[in-house]
This record gives C-alpha cells, structure tokens and sequence, in this order.
DNA sequence: CCATGCGGGCGGG
DNA sequence: CCCGCCCGCATGG
C-alpha cells in the first residue's frame, strides 16, 4: 500500500540485475531461501541466510570462472540418470546427483545403475541457451543477491542431502558389513555384497522408499502430537532442515502468505508432507512437484528431495533404522526458524533464514553420523537422503519433462557436452548407493 | 574423498 | 568483451 514509496522502491527492489553496480538496499523483505530456483527468479536474502551464504542449491550446481570476484557464478550439472532408463518399484526412475568434483564427476559416470547395473549416463542441462543454467550470487550490504537464468531442462536430481545420506549411509553400511556380517538391518534380501557394494539392499533405497512412504504417518503422528501448530511448523521445518530449508515463498515469503498455520495444515496434510514448492505430495503415490513449470510426478520429491526448502518436510525414510536428524545440538539452534515462520522476515536481518539451512550439509551430515544413535524424533524427517538418493522416482515426470520442454535430451544427452565436459558415466552414485 | 572457491588460460562469438 | 570451460591450487569437512 504505500503508494509511491512503496511502489518506487519496489520497483527499485524487482528491477535490479546482478551486473548492476549498484544493488538495491532498501529491501524490505528478504526471500526464503529457494532450493531449486528456476526460470530466471532473481532472490534477495539475508546475508544471514546460511543457505544463501554457502551459495547452496538443490540442482548440482558447479562454479564457474566468469573472471569477476565479486559475483560467483555456478553452472548446473544436470542429473546422472540410468542409461537404460529403469524404473524401479512403482516407476521410481533413478535421479542421481552429478559429482561437483570433476573428478569426482567422471568416477561417478564409471559406476553403475544402483537399480539395474547398467551404465548411467549424465543429461547435461541445457536449459540456458543450449547451454547448462546459470546461477549468480553476489553479497551486497546485508544481503546476498541471486539471480538465475535458465530454465532446467531435466528432472531434480537428488539433493544434496541426499547424496550425502547416501554416501554417509554406505559408508555406515560398509563398515557395518565388514565387521558384522549381515545383521543390519537389511532385509533379507538386501545384503550387501561384500566389497563394494552394497546394494540397496542394505541400505535402503528400495526400502526406503517404503519407508518414506510411512514416515508420512509418523511424521503426521509427530505433528499433531506435538503440535501446536507452530511447534509442529517448526518441527516441520525443522526436518527439513534436511529437508526443507527454509524458507520458501510460500512458507516465510511475506508475498506468499501462508501463514504458520497454513504450513502446519500443508505439513500435516500431507500425509505427505512433503511439500515441494508449492506442489504437496502424496507420498505413496508420488508426488507432484514442479519441475519447472511443469508437473512431474516424483517421488523422490515426495520422499526426500527436499532438502533444502522445500517447504515442508521431508519425506524419506530412513532406511536404516531410523535415522535421525537431530538438529538440535548442532544447529545453530535458534536461528533458523525463527524467522521464517512468522513470516516477517524484516528486513534484511530478519534472518530468517531457514532454518537449519545450511547446515545442511554439513551439520545435516554430522548429525546423520552422529545421530545415528540417537535417532531422533520423530523419525520424520530422516533424511531424505536415502532413498531419493538413487532413485527418484517419478513415473512418468522425465518423460514428461522431455515432451514438454526439452527433449530429449535424455536421449543423448550425453553427448552434447558431453564431451567436453565429461561424461560422465556414472558413477558416483553407486557410491552410495548400494543397489547394485 | 569431495564440495567449494579462486583465478589463469584458451577458444569462440 | 563476454561466455563457456578446462585445469590446478587451496581450504575445509
């Protein structure tokens, strides 16, 4: 409502390019932290925002020499997926997060599909011209300021937190294998070879995504138990801090307006909570999450993409036993929500900031690490990790997306770049994953 | 091991 | 100049 002033300044705060030399400080609001940005989106944040401050992103995001110190700029890696193009339970298709290592990255494309060992194979993204997205970051003043341009071209692959759930979870996996033989958990089937592997079975990733569809339920249970709506928002959020980072438009932007409330509803509705963006899941079914502009059914959105903000929680199920996310001690404790919740995020301090943003990853690792034991709370919100981790799932969403926009890149992809860049074949996944 | 950043250097518009 | 990208180096978890 202010009239000029406002609008002046609004305009001043929407206008801006990264490039400008001049970057708007009269922000009043700040964003939530987005985990998958898409579509040219432009975001100013608290320079508080840990997510913000690590320059995280759910897309694999690799950084980029543009020359010029004062703006970080980071091109997408695409999505490693099953050059067979598998599908696993209920059309789970496997997303697997590109390595950012370049090293890392062409190891990874030597490993094998974690569902059925066939080779994997890296869809760069093209969604920028012909060329990979872009991202932009620059700190300015009490903000940091991020800018996209491009729109993905392929599916999400699986989060960051989920591909280091998933290392994590093989490492444990491994270890336990060695010195015990089977017992983990595994099920019957699952054993582990010995060696290298170990499947999923061990460690989860079919499994897990049985399970994720479940947490659902406990998570609801968890909710609604502790819950007061808030609480419950928090605890929500919270997981997610794996899963969900934090803010997201919807939850904490002011423009958004969903309040506390409204979050809650999306989190416990949810049997799924699994809110993506906007898009609430089903989690047994799938999950609808945009992809871009687009709906896909996935189900690693459903179960665990979210890391870093999607709005609600995550999904996935702990494979393992359950797994624990305990963010407790580490995080920073009380920054996170707090901010983001009340939807008010003043100005720049608002800090709001997710949550447990950031941490993500690395706290998020800790904790997976060191919870083990403790398992936390409810159980929600393990992490995501590990199913999605090999296997998002998503029915039909690739195709989709091909249809739609891109095409086929699934298709060759490879090449495209491919050369050039690496190829990536595959591996990485594996890694962690154990399917094998 | 690997994620991230940085920055030199190269080649193509 | 801008951009994409390769490569090595360094840091930190």
């Amino acid at each position: 409502m202010a009239p000029e002033d406002l609008d002046s300044e609004d305009k001043e705060v929407l206008s801006w390019d990264i490039n400008d030399m001049k970057l708007p400080q009269n922000v009043k609001k700040t964003d939530w932290f987005q985990e998958w940005p898409d579509s040219y989106e432009k975001h100013i944040y608290s320079s508080e925002d840990r997510n913000a401050q690590r320059h995280l992103s759910s897309w694999a995001m690799r950084n980029t020499n543009n020359h010029n110190s004062r703006i970080l700029k980071k091109s997408c890696l695409g999505v490693v997926v099953c050059s067979r193009d598998c599908s696993a339970e209920e059309g789970r298709k496997v997303y697997l997060r590109p390595a950012i290592c370049d090293k890392a990255r062409q190891k990874q494309q030597r490993k094998r599909c974690p569902n059925c060992d066939g080779p994997l194979k890296l869809i760069p993204c093209r969604g920028h011209g012909g060329f990979p997205v872009t991202n932009f970051w620059r700190h300015d003043g009490r903000f940091i300021f991020f800018q996209s341009k491009g729109e993905h071209d392929h599916p999400k692959p699986e989060t960051k937190l989920e591909a280091e759930a998933r290392r994590t979870m093989k490492k444990a996996h491994a270890a336990a294998s060695a010195s015990v033989p089977s017992k983990l958990k595994e099920s019957p089937e699952t054993k582990s070879l010995p060696g290298e592997t170990q499947s999923w079975g061990s460690f989860p990733l079919t499994w897990s995504f049985q399970e994720g569809v479940q947490l659902p339920g406990s998570y609801n249970g968890r909710l609604i138990a502790n819950t007061p709506q808030q609480k419950s928002l928090n605890d929500c959020l919270f997981f997610s801090k794996s899963c969900c980072l934090g803010g997201t438009t919807d939850l904490a932007d002011p423009t958004s307006t969903l309040g506390p409330a409204k979050l809650y509803d999306k989190c416990k509705l949810s049997s799924s909570w699994i809110c993506n963006g906007g898009d609430l899941l089903h989690p047994v079914s799938g999950v609808f999450s945009d992809y871009g502009d687009r709906q896909t059914w996935n189900i690693n959105t459903a179960l665990g993409r979210q890391s870093l903000n999607d709005n609600c929680c995550p999904s996935y199920p702990f494979p393992l036993t359950s797994w624990p996310y305990d963010f407790s001690p580490s995080q920073s404790s009380a920054e996170p929500f707090p901010q983001q919740i009340p939807v008010e995020p003043p100005v720049a301090e608002s800090s709001c900031r997710p949550l447990w943003p950031n941490p993500g990853s690395e706290l998020y690792e800790e904790r997976l690490h060191v919870d083990f034991n403790s398992c936390c709370p409810s159980s929600t919100c393990h992490s995501p990790q590990e199913d999605p981790f090999l296997l998002t799932y998503a029915s039909h969403p690739h195709h989709q997306y091909s249809l739609t926009g891109k095409s086929s890149k699934w298709d060759f992809d490879e090449d495209m770049r491919g050369v050039g860049l690496d190829h990536y074949s595959n591996e990485m996944l594996l890694n962690l994953c154990p399917l094998r």
